[in-house]
Order: structure tokens, then sequence, then C-alpha cells
DNA sequence: TCTGGGGTCCTAGGACCC
DNA sequence: TCTGGGGTCCTAGGACCC
């Protein structure tokens, strides 16, 4: 029996999702921009080709998009995640042992009688989503996924690998790993790339011959995993469920700034609001809740632009009503007129699974009696008739610190209102 | 004019305990 | 001059990922 991991990612992810459904955009370069409408965060194969950059701000390449015209989309959140499922569920039909690794890549295990049929496999997958979804993926086939990584990255790149790559025998992991740049290795970074290359490394193959204590000194516990990895010895298995996050973060650039105590508590409510509903979808309860408020750090960058509150709450909840009032208590102990603010965050850590929570002795309303029933029923009219049917009055109701999305698409495959038309 | 939004893991150091 | 020794827990911050 021969196993592997494969790393499965789709090619410009975003881009492909808008072409999916705008087949005009086939062949035009296209850039997909961050939530309100700031910097380029994915482009088409063609507008990488033109040399936009990713993470670039929207107003720095403008005349780059005039010039070569080149098609601009808000990030379609509800769209990319509705697809992603959808290639997600695609896999499953090939084999159950998957990890979501983000919104446009996963792992498997792979498992055959044959080098050769690995290989199949990883055809299989490859036809099957771009038949099923319209999106084309990149396989990586390797005995680690820190190679599997790379070689889905050769993969994607030689065009005359078709889309697929599988590293088998020392000798073509090795030629990979001289070809790789220590720079594109999963789990180096900026940091340890700058490190590395001052001490002459360059290539992923040099860093995978240095010796385990140089390295562990040098780039702790996760380094060393990487380096064994890159040595064909797999520290890191695939991981199923990650049903239950540690943290959950609910933040957002305003639309325009925001200077009124009362936009800065709509805003932070609505994020309370939406982070409460992660919460309980995980059905965990939080104990400590830091609410942020950020002003522009272009203006003075040695200014300080974040102020933060964090609270502890004594007694864990997941009610919205309850973090909503405790989080604009801290808007308004963090509030100073004199300042404007442009990003707002709500952070929820300390979670607890709600079965696990230790019931206070003296306070009798705590959420397992009183709200938890209330917010079941909201999530619950929440997810039949779509999500804000019902919220709290307190998010406001015009909302001017909404961000931009000035080049929305439709929501395709999630609203009846917006289904593609078809003319006969 | 204009600069994203989520996450994870690890470590060092302080607080606190006996 | 000199100030125990060994733990645990928590938090902040740094590194990384997409």
């Amino acid at each position: 029996m021969f196993s592997a991991f494969a790393l499965i990612d789709c090619n410009n992810f975003y881009a492909s999702c808008e072409r999916v459904f705008d087949p005009s955009l086939k062949g035009r370069p296209i850039v997909i921009l961050s939530n309100n409408d700031g910097c380029v965060i994915a482009r088409s194969g063609e507008a990488k080709e033109l040399n936009i950059p990713m993470g670039i701000p929207e107003f720095k390449v403008r005349p780059l998009i005039k010039k070569h015209n080149i098609a601009v989309r808000s990030s379609n959140y509800a769209l990319y995640g509705d697809m992603s499922s959808r290639v997600i569920e695609t896999l499953r039909t090939i084999t159950s042992d998957i990890e979501v690794y983000s919104i446009d890549e996963a792992f498997a295990g792979i498992h055959a009688r044959t080098e050769n049929e690995l290989r199949q496999i990883g055809f299989e997958m490859r036809m099957k989503v771009y038949m099923c979804t319209g999106i084309p993926v990149s396989v990586g086939i390797a005995p680690t996924k820190t190679l599997a990584k790379i070689a889905n990255e050769c993969a994607k790149s030689h065009e005359s690998l078709k889309g697929i790559l599988h590293v088998k025998n020392r000798e073509i992991i090795k030629r990979m790993l001289k070809a790789t740049s220590v720079s594109n290795v999963w789990g180096i970074g900026k940091n340890y790339s700058t490190m590395l290359e001052r001490n002459g490394i360059q290539s992923a193959l040099q860093l995978s011959e240095m010796p385990d204590n140089w390295v562990r000194k040098k780039m702790k516990v996760t380094g060393l995993r990487t380096v064994l990895e890159l040595r064909g010895e797999p520290c890191l298995d695939i991981e199923e469920s990650m049903v239950h996050r540690k943290g959950i973060l609910s933040s957002r650039s305003f639309g325009s700034p925001v200077t009124s105590l009362a936009d800065l508590k709509e805003a932070i409510s609505s994020f309370t609001e939406r982070a409460s509903e992660k919460l309980r979808a995980q059905n965990s309860v939080v104990s400590t809740l830091t609410v942020g408020l950020v002003t522009n750090k272009y203006d003075d960058p040695l200014m300080p632009y974040k102020f933060g509150k964090t609270v502890n709450l004594p007694n864990p909840t997941a009610s919205t009503l309850s973090l909503t009032k405790t989080a604009s208590h801290c808007v308004e102990e963090l509030y100073d007129p004199s300042k404007v603010y442009k990003k707002g965050l709500v952070m929820l850590t300390g979670l607890l699974l709600q079965s696990e929570v230790q019931r206070d002795l003296f306070d009798e309303e705590i959420y397992q009696n009183r709200d938890h029933k209330l917010m079941e029923c909201l999530d619950g009219l929440n997810a039949k008739y779509g999500r804000k049917t019902i919220h709290s009055a307190s998010t406001g109701i015009d909302q001017s610190w909404q961000m931009k999305q000035q080049y929305l698409s439709k929501r395709y495959t999630t609203r009846w209102d917006e289904l593609m038309v078809v003319r006969v």
C-alpha cells in the first residue's frame, strides 16, 4: 500500500469564481479588492502577468487598471464561500480523508496500491472538480504536507506538468528543493527568510541540510518540524475537523471615517452580533471580550493608533444582548471625540464549550436559563429566512459606517433573487 | 481622497503558589 | 557580600498562514 499527502489548491480562486458566472471575463485580467475596496487581494493569471502586486492599495494601480482594461471586483465572500464548499464536497466523493486548510486549499490523505495510482487519484480530483464546479485546481502529491505544498507550486508554474506533480523518490525531491527558494517554503515567512539568507541559506535544499540543533535554536520547534518535513519525515497529519476555534475576531474598516460615539457604538454592536453568531454556531461561550478602535496609522507613524479595552466576563455567555451591552460600555470608555476612527474590532477569547461551563452559584439569570432560548429562536429564524432577518436594534438602521463594495458581483449560488439569468 | 480580515502556534516573562 | 527552589498559569508579543 502506498500513501501520500495531496494538496489541492484552486487556481486564482476568487478570479475563477467570478469567471464561472461571467464568461465575458475569460482571458481578461481581473483583480479582486479587499473588504472596503482597499487593496488588491487576488488576481487572475493575466493580471499577475501585468505585474499588479498582491496587497497593493487600489489607488496606486488605478492607472494600470485603466490602461489594460482590467476588470475589478469587490470581494464576494458569499459566492466564494459557497463555491469553496462545492469544491470540497466534490473532493469528498474521492476521499473522505480531507482537511480544509483555507477557502481555496485542502489537504487530502490518499492511499493506493501502486505509485502510479496515487497520481491517478490526483488526475481524478482535478478533472472532477473542474467538471462539477468550473474551478481549475492544481494538485501536489508528496510524502509530507510541506513537500506537497511545494509540489503544488511547481505543478502550477510549469505548464508541461498539466496541473499535477507527484514527487515520489529522493532524486525528484532533491531537484525540486534545489529549485525552490527558501522564502517559498510553507512556514518560512519574511523574518526567517531574511535570517536564513544572512546565513547563506538560499534554497529549500540547503535548509533541509542544516543540523537539527541549529534549526531548533534559530527557528524553534515549528521551524524544526518544517525542516524534518522537507527531508520527507512527516510531522504534520491531516486534521479533519477544526470545529472549535480558539478565538473569534470580527473587524471591519469603516466605509468612511467615523467620529461620533453613536456611530461607533452601532458599528461595534454589529461586529459583536456577528462574533456571537459565530460563537453560538460552535456551541461555545466566551469569557473575555476585547473591543478595539483604530485610527489612521498612516497619519503620523509615531503616534499610537490602536486603542483597546479588554473585559473578563464573570459569567461566560454567548448572548448577543449581554455581549453587546458590555461592548458598548467599552466603546464609551475608549471614545475620544478628538479622534477620527477608521476601523473597529471585537475579539472573543477564552472560549469554552457551553457544556463545560461552571455555573455561578449566586447568579440566577445566567445565560443557560434566560437568553439561551431567545438566542436559539433568533438563530433559527435567521437560518431559515436569511442572515439579519432579525437583529439587534443597537446595530443601527442606516449604518453609514458600512464598508464600501462598489464592484460587487451577485450572490449567484445562495440567493434566489440573484440567480443567473440565461437568455434563450 | 484611497492602505483587508481572518486565524494558528510558540515562547518569554511575570504573577502567584507552596 | 548575602535574599530557596520548583512549580503552574496567564498574557503579550512574535512568528507564521491564506
